[in-house]
DNA sequence: GTTATTTAATTCGCATTCCGTTAAAAATAC
DNA sequence: GTATTTTTAACGGAATGCGAATTAAATAAC
């Protein structure tokens, strides 16, 4: 019961940024002796901090002035990361959600053996955090956000573009190699939860996000929590059917996979590029440059990408969908094929019900989504009612 | 938190059907006393029974013999039924969810005009009503399970087979006529609640199940509580685009619904058939007597379907699917080529995670559902944590 | 037939937590 | 200084839940 109330007072300062306790106990219904008694106790505990100035009420009102309570950035510190075939991206984000220190690293991992990788991963998390000028032992959780078909509950990555091998204990393995507490999560889910709390569905506790990356991954919140398959799945949208063809099913990840768009040679005219992760924005160049191949491709990606959305939103019906991920880079020819579709697409008794929201996010975005999902696990919501968060 | 317990304890009972005082106390973590101090209190206000014979454990143990608890079933009547195009089955369901009366209506109301279908449905639960040696104002609640997209937040029917008017309010209209509170929800949604507390989903919380009917529908079954889209709208399956044809998208309902299957010449074969309600068990007949144009599209739908099944597997990813509906009457043709689909489009990285059950409820399961719904509002759970009932 | 044993359910007393009211303290405007 | 508003503190009342002891009801043992 206290701890019902503790979180929602304490979810009530996070959703706010900065609020008096009078405000709280307004938003929670609770009463103000209640609300100061667990305030205390928050103070105490050092999980939030009181800021005597910033009463933003206009500035000649009589009366003792509010205190203002915020969460204390230092009442702990997750590591987020964005692991993709070609870069990982850290960040180091203290309780609030701020970075504190990024790190990129541009390199090609797929394919690697999983001891490479973690190798990799392990001293891109050490580094990031010898950036923030901390030790690991002052990190209290990891998170790594990762394509493909992730377990989130074990920890087991079921299949990944940037594994060789399939059925992997990934948690275990970095948690053991860290000595810190590591969640494996898909990156369609993390970059969902950045949304919620920073990005463009703050607003919303349900929504639907879909990644175009190179994998095409899928997040749904639904009351504020992320809905997931049996044992915490991720969704793998490529594997999505969009028809039979002569040489067996017709996946949307054969149309609009990163690979499919940019043609899969090793020895093409997009090696180079790729390999260094540039390759939609290269191949963005070649677009604005008229090349008819290229364009023919991006229009082929968006008509079925809009297909599978207009099947998504039949399903999920969800107020707003966001789109995300690198392969928006290709510009007009990809969003506008994707919007014609998807309108021809989408039966007439839902239409109007779902908003279209094209974001193109940052790496960092991501990694900072996949430090959400640490930090949700910290604040270990009671009865899960962690909503957005305020305007940076 | 009194009400959270009470519910819990209730739902407990419900579930187990007969069960101790100390038995509630194991499986809800409850003590004793406070489960002693609810059931009491459940007693007082009638909603429960004690029974002091009925202990199931070997007969020979010593001690105080356990007095057993179950729901009182005269605690609450509600009506559900299940309208379709060409019949109306209605029940009288008790608080335990057992039918006291049935009623089936065979007549062809689809294309009517609102006013009329209403007069149908309400002429249909006042005699249900009477037939269980009722009156109207013993019935708490009324529940209808329609076909189509359907808010049931608002009890607004959106789109609906049975309706030429899209839009309507209808569980206000109903509301209205008959005195009692009346809920609109989709005839999918109601055979996922009674799959759940009396069918091939008790021992699960987490389910998806899909209804081939005239209608295509689907019931996502989260967390023991109906996924719903944005304001409670439930799905339309047969509004999935399977591809793009030449003449536009092609949608599974033109696939895969009733009148794709059996054709939709009202002068033709089946026109009669139809028009009582038997089409498919015609079809049956005449598949058994191979004619094979039928069972062409009986092998198409099932592939449609089959296809349409693994994209849903692949976004949900639940441990059982189960399928209903009356074209699962077609038999072999239609059944096999669904699973040959079906394990052709599954991905291989979800291979094995879903178990596909088949299941040909009568109709007055349909409409038992629909009771299911409407006692569960009554139930008001505040945690919703509703879950399978007993073997029965 | 009486007593002991075992198990189930209830009663009693205690601790926690919340709320409402009231009062006081703090901090500022007038 | 006085008025106003926010915050803290204190007291009483009410609800709840738990543990320990008690009662209840049956069987086993003698």
């Amino acid at each position: 019961m206290r701890a019902i109330n503790r979180f929602n007072v304490l979810d009530t300062i996070r959703r706010a940024g900065s609020i008096a306790r009078i405000e709280i106990s307004d938003r929670t219904q609770l009463s103000t002796t209640t609300v100061s008694a667990i305030t205390a106790s928050l103070l105490d505990d050092g999980l939030i901090l009181a800021r005597t100035e910033g009463d933003l009420r206009e500035a000649a009102t009589r009366g003792r002035p509010r205190v203002m309570l915020e969460l204390n950035p230092d009442a702990a510190r997750v590591v987020g990361a964005k692991i993709a075939a070609n870069r990982m991206v850290f960040v180091v984000s203290d309780f609030c959600g701020e970075v504190l220190s990024t790190l990129t690293l541009a390199l090609r991992v797929d394919r690697q053996p999983i001891g490479v990788i973690a190798d990799l991963i392990e001293d891109g998390v050490r580094r990031c955090v010898v950036d923030a000028n901390l030790a690991l032992d002052e990190i209290d959780s990891v998170c790594l956000g990762l394509p493909g078909v992730i377990e989130h509950r074990t920890g087991h990555v079921r299949t990944s573009p940037i594994f060789r091998e399939t059925g992997v204990d990934f948690a275990k393995e970095m948690s053991g190699r860290l000595g810190v507490t590591t969640i494996v999560e898909s990156d369609a889910h993390a970059i969902t939860l950045a949304h919620h709390w920073f990005g463009k569905a703050r607003d919303l506790d349900d929504m639907v996000l879909v990644s175009l990356e190179q994998t095409l991954g899928l997040g749904v919140l639904h009351g504020g929590q992320l809905f997931r398959g049996a044992g915490g799945l991720s969704h793998n949208l490529g594997d999505l059917v969009l028809g039979i063809g002569p040489q067996g099913t017709i996946r949307l990840a054969s149309l609009a996979g990163e690979s499919a768009i940019l043609g899969d040679q090793p020895s093409g005219r997009f090696a180079e590029a790729i390999r260094l992760g540039r390759g939609m924005a290269h191949a963005k160049t070649l677009i604005d440059a008229e090349d008819n191949a290229l364009i023919g491709a991006a229009i082929r990606a968006g008509e079925a990408c809009g297909m599978a959305l207009a099947n998504i939103v039949t399903l999920f019906a969800p107020p707003r969908v966001i789109l995300v991920g690198s392969s928006l880079a290709l510009g007009q020819p990809f969003l506008d094929s994707l919007r014609e579709a998807y309108s021809l697409a989408i039966p007439p008794s839902i239409k109007g019900v779902t908003e279209l929201v094209f974001d193109q996010s940052t790496d960092e975005t991501w990694a900072q989504g996949a430090a959400v999902v640490a930090l949700r696990e910290l604040y270990e919501s009671p009865w899960g009612t962690t909503g957005p968060a305020p305007a940076l």
